[in-house]
RNA sequence: GUCCCCAUCGUCUAGAGGCCUAGGACACCUCCCUUUCACGGAGGUAACCGGGGUUCGAAUCCCCGUGGGGACGCCA
């Protein structure tokens, strides 16, 4: 078979279809494609497989582009991005399916079915029933191109069936080797469907029914110079159909790369039931992008293993680092398990990682959609710097960007009910006393308190009550903050301000029923 | 059912015949740090699916089972 010049470009891409948004799993697909491109200093086409008319939509489009965007993904040529073979849109691309299907009807590769959608199922389920291969019984294979554009003319439709040859078909793929499907497994199959009545009188399809994806594919992986085809396993059943395409039409075959599928928690492929799947609600949860993507990327590969990363950690890899190191040598061959808790701790690492001031930055909007009116109100009354000390002292105890105004909502004097963590903590017999006492060492005190008094305080605290450790620190933290966890006291309550604390210690008294 | 792919700790993985008493990461447990939770640091529990070969030697190579996944569409 041909293949494509090994010293071509690399060229590379995306082809999702917008039925919907877009999969994380497809995202981990882009993140490989876009990484061999960067790292080959070739291209990523993003290419919009929308043949199915009846569930692609533009919103959905629209969604996705978006949302690579926000994961700070570029590619070269795509819809918006025009490029010497656009366009990239494979409904503006009728005119062509139908030039190259004709090729074939005329070369004898391919022949008009008038076998109906009903019939082919239900010879489908006979198939398998009987525990044979359901291929396509051959019966328009024996209608004559005279006696099918007869049936044409008086009105019949047909879709267009591509001749499958009767011989192995074998090829390399970088991940799994060599893969051989055997002679007589694959049948004939549909390149195009059979035209609606609509579709012809509008001309959609040139004459033709709209193609199918196999074909499409094809056409446009050829067209577009694409001559490296890496993509999630669930394909592999799928190439030697292309193949066997590609080389009828004469066209060089690209090298593939089928890479493992992504599981959900129950090993079953990533979905809805299993686990999130939206790229955009992970976004919108803030989840970073660097991190997500860091996550993606292995799961399903490794790096080698010289690289030792910057961060220091062994599994957090820069972009940078992952586009350096990038290779098909490294891709795995079994599926991958997508672990949320890894993902979460990824994700507050990256986010430990960020100044104070890049994640108020992030943060602030979550601050104002905040449901407690105290901090959506709070953090426009407030000043940019204050915020930025109050992320200093938060950023470290979440692992969400949306998790920020729960955990910092106590220093925006944010009144809560106290969880059962908190409630165990005062629950203890020397509580009160704690908290008595440390309400009456702050009203000593001035307004402003500096980290010295904090430290002041808890010794004056811890002599008064004569507690110590957990029993000393615990009351006073759940007095001052409402929680359980959080941040170093020393930090909090200086933000907080002597005022602020003890209208939260009242509070605290009052659910004790001290007050 | 048929075809194709896969198989190392719970999960992601290192491992290309001796370096393996199987390494790392997440999670979990213990301890240390902090007169507190968390953060951080140090340890620990935990895996080569089974059976046959090949070989002086197998997690690594071969075969057979078993298990899992994917595909079998006029969806992509």
């Amino acid at each position: 078979m041909a293949l494509a010049p090994s010293d071509a470009e690399v060229r590379v891409r995306f082809a999702p279809s917008p039925t919907g948004y877009l999969h994380v799993g497809g995202v981990r697909t882009l993140l490989f494609n876009w990484l061999y491109a960067k790292n080959r200093g070739g291209k990523l086409i993003l290419r919009i497989e929308d043949t199915d008319q009846k569930r692609s939509t533009r919103e959905s489009e629209q969604l996705m582009m978006s949302d690579i965007h926000g994961l700070d993904i570029d590619y070269d040529e795509g819809p918006d991005k025009p490029g010497p073979y656009g366009p990239y849109r494979q409904s503006e691309r009728m005119g062509i399916y139908a030039d190259h299907a004709r090729k074939l009807l005329d070369a004898g590769k391919a022949f008009y079915c008038f076998c109906t959608d009903e019939e082919i199922t239900r010879k489908r389920e006979v198939a398998m029933k009987m525990g044979k291969q359901p291929l396509y019984d051959g019966t328009c294979r024996k209608v004559s191109r005279a006696e099918a554009d007869a049936r044409l003319k008086k009105g019949d439709k047909a879709g267009i069936r591509f001749m499958a040859p009767d011989q192995d078909i074998a090829f390399d793929d970088a991940v799994r080797g060599t893969v051989t499907f055997k002679a007589g497994t694959i049948g004939d199959f549909m390149i195009t469907r059979t035209p609606t009545d609509e579709e012809l009188e509008k001309g959609l399809g040139d004459g033709l029914g709209m193609p199918v994806y196999n074909f499409a594919v094809v056409v446009d992986d050829a067209l577009m110079k694409i001559n490296h085809v890496l993509r999630a396993e669930e394909h592999l059943a799928n190439t030697p159909k292309q193949i066997m395409l590609f080389e009828a039409l004469g066209f060089p075959v690209p090298k593939f790369a089928h890479m493992a599928m992504v599981l959900g928690s129950d090993r079953q492929k990533l979905s809805k039931r299993n686990g999130d799947t939206s790229t955009h609600d992970y976004l919108a949860k803030g989840f970073l992008p660097d991190a997500m993507l860091n996550f993606l990327s292995l799961l399903g590969w490794w790096p080698p293993a010289e690289l030792k990363p910057a961060s220091g950690h062994p599994e957090i890899l820069s972009r940078a680092e992952l586009i350096r190191t990038f290779s098909l040598d490294g891709l795995q061959k079994a599926a991958a398990v997508f672990d949320m808790q890894k993902l979460l701790w990824m994700n507050s690492f990256y986010i430990k990682a960020l100044s104070g001031s890049e994640v108020a930055k992030l943060a602030r909007p979550y601050f104002e959609a905040s449901e407690l009116p105290a901090v959506a109100e709070g953090v426009k009354k407030n000043s940019e710097a204050w915020l930025i000390s109050v992320m200093e002292a938060v950023k470290g105890s979440v692992n969400l960007i949306s998790e920020l105004p729960q955990a910092a909502a106590f220093l925006f004097g944010a009144e809560g009910e106290l969880d059962a963590s908190a409630k165990e903590v005062l629950s203890q017999p020397t509580a009160g006393d704690v908290v008595k006492a440390f309400e009456a060492a702050l009203q000593a005190r001035p307004e402003k308190l500096t980290e010295q008094d904090v430290a002041d305080i808890q010794k004056e605290v811890g002599a008064k009550t004569s507690s110590k450790g957990k029993l000393l620190f615990m009351p006073m933290r759940v007095a001052a903050t409402g929680q359980a966890h959080g941040p170093e006291l020393k930090l909090v309550i200086p933000l907080l301000g002597r005022e602020g604390v003890l209208k939260r210690v009242n509070l605290v008294k009052r659910q004790m029923g001290l007050a």
